[in-house]
DNA sequence: AGCAATAGTTACCTTAAGGTAAGTGCCTTA
DNA sequence: TAAGGCACTTACCTTAAGGTAACTATTGCT
């Protein structure tokens, strides 16, 4: 008898699950893209940005990349309140990656929406 | 006034959200990184391979997959009934990125939980 | 006759992710 | 005096993702 078991089949180890799994969420990848196009951005700057994301969704997501240091956080204690965010060194080791997908997704794009349309028919 | 547009934030046409956001599901990219590894994989063994995926969500995984030609099924019309799962050539050209995370992930993991658990603190 | 195995489908239910809208504190400007 | 901007927080609600368990067809085995 055979067991199935690989190298991702570890749930609690598996660094796909405890790391990637934060990602696979509707906004990171994204606030990563945009903050990796420039020095720094204000959280309204970053509102207005993306559109469609509401103020709740982007602070959290904000602070699990926070929590994961792949973003710095700076208050600066003036009236009004100001505070800017950037990329960290992490943040961006791990753009790197992200760039590669995001290229991968626009060479592609096309073709997977032409291979959904057939799959459907 | 400036507008604070750049290019991901059109949500219709960024490819980022339209080919990636299919994989910011908890299985895809598990299930994609598992037939990377092997030629061929029959439904079961993919569960139990998986361990902690549903039968239901193995189907609608694979199914989404197969939409983007990103796994080919082949069905032997045979009894018992025979399935055979594999990447495609798009979904090697996929995993090469997937790969290029998962390594990233490996090395980053233990600094990210560290840098968790003092963000907690 | 009855059970096992394969690769599913279906109906139903739970949970978590995300959205909405209002409120907060502080100062500036009209 | 009131409104407005900034960077949030909070309470509440909706939706979609995923889980559970039972059921399907088919044949071989016992």
């Amino acid at each position: 008898m055979e067991n199935n078991l690989n190298k991702y089949s570890d749930v609690k180890n598996c660094p796909i699950r405890t790391v990637l799994d934060r990602f696979g969420d509707k906004w990171s990848v994204l606030v990563l893209l945009i903050l990796g196009e420039v020095e720094k951005m204000r959280f309204n700057e970053l509102l207005r940005t993306m559109g469609d994301i509401s103020q709740k969704m982007l602070t959290v997501t904000l602070r699990t990349l926070e929590a994961d240091d792949l973003v710095k956080r700076t208050i600066y204690p003036e009236v009004p309140p100001r505070v800017e965010y950037e990329t960290t060194e992490r943040g961006k080791s791990l753009l790197k990656h992200i760039h590669g997908l995001a290229g991968w997704a626009e060479e592609n794009k096309l073709a997977i929406l032409e291979s959904r349309n057939k799959f459907k028919g």
